[in-house]
RNA sequence: GCCGCCUUAGCUCAGUUGGUUAGAGCGCCGGUUUGUGGAACCGGAGGUCCUUGGUUCGAGACCAAGAGGCGGUACCA
């Protein structure tokens, strides 16, 4: 007899970094997503949706290759040959699309998006392929108010998720002031000093996690970790590296004071004054609509990795309660982030166009409230109505349109299996009320209601079967003309 | 990209010096119970021991390469 073969199937699996997001989560990160359209509404922002893909080209200067034909992001061919990517974030389209369309809107253009994002790289833990994002930008803008506004809608934002004052703090800063500083420590302030800038603007990213000592070594000739690798540094001069750690330790919990000491340190520097008269209108505006230091505070060490931000640049991070040594609250992290891009949208087009954004990654946002314990309601799984008699189905049918109509949940169990199965598939589902009208209730014109919430928290005190089954507990009868009122009341109990 | 660790049932894991038919707990399915969830008891399904090659009379175990997973680090326009 000839062996017989497995059938070929396929292995039922996921690419890494790409989740299944079920039930509970997504509910949660719904609720999220509302709670920020909200506040982006109140500001007089509209929705918009782009598309997934863009031309390569669109997103950045970057075209994939034949050498480096997918570093980043997912790209493909398409059938006349173009090079497509999905986008990696929402902020790239939005460029493009005002470009595009740049005459008919009226400027300043402010959009709020969400939607998933794209990148190729190694996910990690809380670092994934595809992750949602939710983005306010304004475009068009080029004054401070603008950017004061971002960042009150970071802080509105924070407060509808749930959070309350204390429990987060949005911390400014200004690209500005750094190229101010690097300016006066001989880093020209011109293309030829980007690359080196943007390894110091990375070096100061990582001052929570390598501290001091080890941003000192990123900022001079470079840093082995403990794994052996190498990271080439900014290899600025011993005064610029002093000049550089000065300034990221010159902020203080009062804006005015954390002002009052930038300007002393950018000198004549005209850039850095600049940033620094930035900053002093954004306070204004801050204080004159109550954003106090408890929301929004200015922090000198928070730069931001990306390379595109041109000023005001700000992070919205979560504070636990339980506080460190020196009493202050524990950083949980960031959440979420923006500032000012001005060249973004003008790369499409000859003229400068301003612009500045908020965006907050959801998932990321919603694992650290959970960390928080911060409360998110739950949605109450539906009523059951049990296929008791197969008969009676369009009875079952008619019901649950009765409780929609009151906005109740309802589900008719359609599957297979007799009362034993259902009620065990309703336990499962985490269903409190289950009906049952077999026959005898039909003729009598009742119903049969049952808690299993309440039904579950009697049978502690039942152990033998013969007791649990004769006594059904949390059980009624009720009329079928009070049916909807009386599962309500049920419900609300 | 670089460094380290890991891979046996759906999940968590055991598996002796290399020796017959690879196990446990939990979970799942069925029954006791087709008018009732839990508990209890009884029964059942479920395995390419990651893959390929090598050593050996004999490999889940030893060796090599590869794949996948996890963690760190770098990159992230």
């Amino acid at each position: 007899m000839a062996k017989q073969k497995k059938p070929q199937r396929p292995k039922a699996r996921r690419p890494r970094g790409f989740e299944d997001r079920p039930a509970n989560i997504l509910r949660a990160e719904w609720r999220l997503v509302q709670s920020a359209y909200a506040v982006y509404d109140s500001y007089g922002f509209e929705p918009l949706q782009t598309p997934a893909f863009e031309f390569a080209d669109v997103l950045g200067k970057f075209l994939p290759d034949e050498d480096r034909p997918n570093t980043g992001v997912f790209a493909l061919r398409d059938d006349d040959e173009q090079w497509l990517s999905l986008r990696y974030d929402l902020t790239a389209p939005l460029a493009r699309y005002v470009a595009e369309n740049f005459d008919a809107l009226a400027k300043p253009f402010r959009r709020y998006q969400s939607g998933s994002v794209y990148r190729n790289e190694k996910p990690g833990p809380g670092r994934f392929r595809e992750f949602v994002q939710c983005d306010a930008d304004s475009v068009g803008a080029a004054s401070s108010a603008a950017d004061a506004e971002m960042i009150m809608i970071a802080a509105d934002v924070m407060k509808a998720a749930g959070l309350t004052d204390g429990q987060y703090a949005i911390r400014v800063n200004n690209r500005k002031l750094l190229d101010g500083i690097l300016e006066q420590s001989g880093v020209p302030n011109t293309d030829a000093g980007a690359e080196q800038r943007l390894k110091v603007l990375r070096a100061i990213d990582k001052l929570d996690r390598l501290g001091e000592d080890g941003v000192e070594a990123l900022l001079g000739e470079g840093r082995k970790d403990d794994s052996g690798d190498y990271t080439e540094g900014a290899k600025l001069s011993a005064s610029g590296i002093k000049a550089v750690l000065g300034f990221t330790v010159a902020s203080d919990p009062d804006r005015g004071k954390t002002i009052a000491n930038l300007e002393k340190l950018v000198g004549q520097s005209g850039r850095g004054n600049e940033g620094c008269q930035e900053l002093t209108d954004i306070d204004a505006l801050l204080n004159a609509t109550g954003f106090g230091p408890d929301r929004v505070g200015f922090d000198t060490s928070i730069v931001r990795g990306l390379g595109y931000y041109t000023g005001p640049v700000f992070e919205a991070e979560l504070l636990a309660d339980i506080k460190d040594k020196k009493g202050r609250p524990v950083r949980i992290g960031s959440i979420g982030g923006g500032g000012r891009y001005d060249d973004l949208v003008s790369r499409f087009r000859g003229q400068p166009v301003p612009a500045t954004g908020f965006s907050f990654g959801v998932s990321r946002f919603l694992s650290a409230l959970e960390r928080m314990d911060v409360m998110l309601s739950e949605t109450q799984a539906p009523v059951m109505i049990c296929a008791f008699d197969r008969n009676l189905m369009s009875e079952y049918f008619k019901m649950a349109a009765e409780l929609r109509a009151h906005d109740i949940r309802a589900e008719v169990f359609v599957g297979s299996g007799n009362i034993t199965k259902q009620m065990k598939y309703a336990d499962r589902r985490g269903v409190k009320l289950a009906v049952l009208m077999g026959s005898d209730e039909y003729d009598a014109q009742t119903v049969t209601l049952k808690d299993l919430v309440l039904g579950a928290e009697m049978a502690k005190a039942i152990s033998s079967n013969e007791e649990w089954k004769s006594s059904r507990p949390a059980q009624s009868t009720i009329s079928r003309i009070d049916f909807v009122s009386e599962i309500k009341k049920a419900l609300d109990a």
